[in-house]
DNA sequence: CGGCCCGCTTGACCGAAGTCAAGCATCCGC
DNA sequence: GCGGATGCTTGACTTCGGTCAAGCGGGCCG
């Protein structure tokens, strides 16, 4: 896990750090101030950042790669509760409130992370209050993330979810495309909440509407379509006859 | 909706005010502050607190009764988010941090609440920086629970969860007892993430682990036995201790 | 009293997804 | 090149839970 000093931080960076819902709100010397005490780090695929039930002593913020937050199940799997990318705050409530992390963190890839130390940022709390009310929009942000994804394992099929996740990918919201999975498909699984079987299952289901799959690049014919599908109820197989037949052809 | 003014709070009310992870933290002077901009709420069955989408001004404390928070799915059915009682906070990240409620809220059984407008809060915490802080605490133990419950839905059958609950409300550790459910089953199929004739057959299945129902009165034979099956130790959450009808020393 | 409505239970059925096991490609070190 | 990792796909089977429909009991009202 090697790690540098906070000062170099490129301009790029910069203006990602200023556009998170963490540090927008937040004015220039405040953010120079939790700046001067962070640290930039850079670390290997598979570093772990945390470990549940430690006690929160740093929050991150993920400038470059992908980081994962899980948890262990008494069977052995991980759960994944999130995957997250550039701009994305990990970890900063459990931090600010003082207890410990409720889940696990580790990277995906290989990334660029921002520290920030608990102690400095509780103390800066004092000086400039709304640091408090900014991480609270960040805290705010991800209860949002996580009640939708209850309401996706609930209310959706496999194929559904792996739908919406490839809409939020595409880089455009009608007609063709292609696009290239961020990263392994075991994490993918985990991240829909089903095994790797299951996600190979839902990409062939997925061709009924127009996605092929090859490697790690997914051809859409057109993200409408997906966007319709993933929202559709669940019973729509069921009620139109038409795609068991597309199914079929193989 | 029947309300009154903040001003008539009774002793074991407050005592229970002062017993939330929201509020535990917060010097007296601030928390009068809080309480003189509240309103105490008493409000039947099946009243609406908010509903999704809709901007947050108020976030509410449950003083005695049962609330929930769901969603409405593309399909129609809720996605029960989850259900609150004596203690719990509802809605405090959102209000806070200045966005829209990310869910709907209702009262389950007649409830009395402490609804607290957002924008004083707001205010508040310019003057007490700790405020913020206090509900960054509250909303981390939110993100908790979501966790939990996302990791439940993903590694747990419906008997499990079922077992898990009854766990939850059981007086004792270990041993024999009697619990009355605290609301309807077909809420509690919803906050175990089920339908209800699921429910039905989770409780047949728990008479294999010395679970017998009647009405809405629950006899176990042994809470250990039950919490066996259910699959883990549940390490209570860190949540103040003082209420939560039932949930005794563990 | 007889009707009805409502909440709950039961049973028959079926689709979704997990498990187990085999098959196959790619990448790596030797 | 070969042998063996590793990761993905496929197929057969099983289990869980949702759907639909019927049945039942209690409470309520005329």
């Amino acid at each position: 896990m090697g790690t540098s000093d906070g000062l170099c931080i490129s301009q790029g960076d910069l203006a990602a750090i200023r556009a998170t819902p963490m540090f927008c709100a937040l004015p220039p010397r405040a953010l120079d101030a939790v700046l001067a005490q962070s640290e930039l780090q850079v670390r290997a695929r598979r570093s772990t950042l945390f470990e549940q039930d430690e006690p929160a002593t740093a929050f991150y913020l993920v400038l470059e790669g992908w980081t994962k937050l899980f948890r262990m199940t008494v069977g052995g799997d991980e759960a994944v509760v999130g995957v997250f990318s550039r701009g994305d705050c990990l970890a900063e409530a459990p931090c600010l409130a003082g207890g410990n992390y409720p889940v696990s963190g580790e990277t995906v890839t290989e990334a660029r992370l921002l520290a920030v130390p608990a102690r400095r940022i509780i103390e800066l709390n004092r000086s400039s209050p709304e640091i408090g009310l900014a991480m609270l929009a960040s805290a705010s942000l991800h209860l949002k993330r996580l009640v939708d994804q209850i309401e996706e394992l609930k209310a959706r099929t496999g194929p559904q979810r792996l739908a919406d996740f490839l809409v939020g990918l595409a880089p455009v919201a009608q007609g063709p495309c292609t696009i290239a999975l961020p990263y392994e498909k075991l994490l993918i699984a985990g991240r829909l909440g089903m095994k790797p079987e299951s996600l190979s299952r839902a990409f062939q289901r997925l061709r009924a509407v127009g996605v092929r799959i090859n490697q790690n690049t997914v051809a859409v014919g057109d993200v409408a379509r997906l966007t319709e599908f993933a929202g559709r109820e669940r019973l729509m197989a069921f009620k139109c006859p038409a795609f068991r037949a597309g199914c079929g052809s193989r």
